[in-house]
DNA sequence: TAAGTGATCTCT
DNA sequence: GAGATCACTTAA
């Protein structure tokens, strides 16, 4: 097996460690025939009640709903009236917790991302799967600890100084990104 | 460094 | 209903 699916069960887990597992999959959309991938490289924590930096800090809403159902199926949603940020909601149902895809091999920037892989709300609270048009791919990369650099996210100081500096951004060093891809045919950048 | 953009949330 | 805010990007 080549590549796999990520399945539910997968999400069903903490943010915090789906969120370093998720450096190194593959981000994948199957749009009108055409399909694209790239390699997860930037991400982001959102966990819980507590968290001041998350959209669920303040209870739930129409907009953060799906960040309060069960893991596995899409949190999107539009910022500054331009911009669609793609979460994957994580944990169990009623624990609020999503990780926001930041960035892709190629493209930094989460809404840069959505913008040019034509991704919108139509997959706010959609499973994460082949029925949707889009997934997650394990294709056997494996990102080496020493590779993954954390720092406090972006854009949330209004969370006060202690969630704002939580490290919980995650991204591998782009210097290092080409090296993960396998060389054996079939692996890698081609979708 | 600041404009652009509009849905959403929190007050009236 | 009105006003503020916002997990951003781009062009200067």
């Amino acid at each position: 097996m080549r590549s796999h699916i990520l399945p539910k069960a997968f999400f069903m887990q903490s943010a915090l460690v789906v969120a370093h597992e998720l450096l190194g999959k593959f981000l994948v959309v199957s749009k009108n025939g055409k399909r694209r991938s790239s390699m997860i490289t930037e991400i982001e924590a959102y966990d819980g009640f507590e968290d001041k930096a998350s959209h669920a800090a303040r209870g739930k809403t129409l907009r953060n709903a799906p960040m309060f159902q069960e893991g596995g199926i899409w949190y999107v949603y539009l910022i500054y009236g331009m911009y669609n940020m793609l979460n994957v909601v994580t944990g169990p149902r009623a624990y609020p917790a999503a990780i926001l895809i930041r960035g892709v091999d190629g493209i930094g920037g989460p809404g840069k991302l959505t913008r040019l892989w034509g991704i919108t709300r139509f997959y706010n609270g959609l499973p994460l799967n082949q029925s949707t048009g889009l997934w997650i791919e394990d294709r056997g990369v494996v990102i080496p600890q020493k590779l993954i650099t954390k720092s406090p996210r972006v854009g949330v100081m209004y969370a006060g100084p202690v969630w704002a500096q939580k490290p919980y951004r995650f991204f591998i060093c782009p210097s290092e990104i080409n090296a993960l891809y396998f060389k054996e045919p079939g692996a890698g950048k081609s979708a």
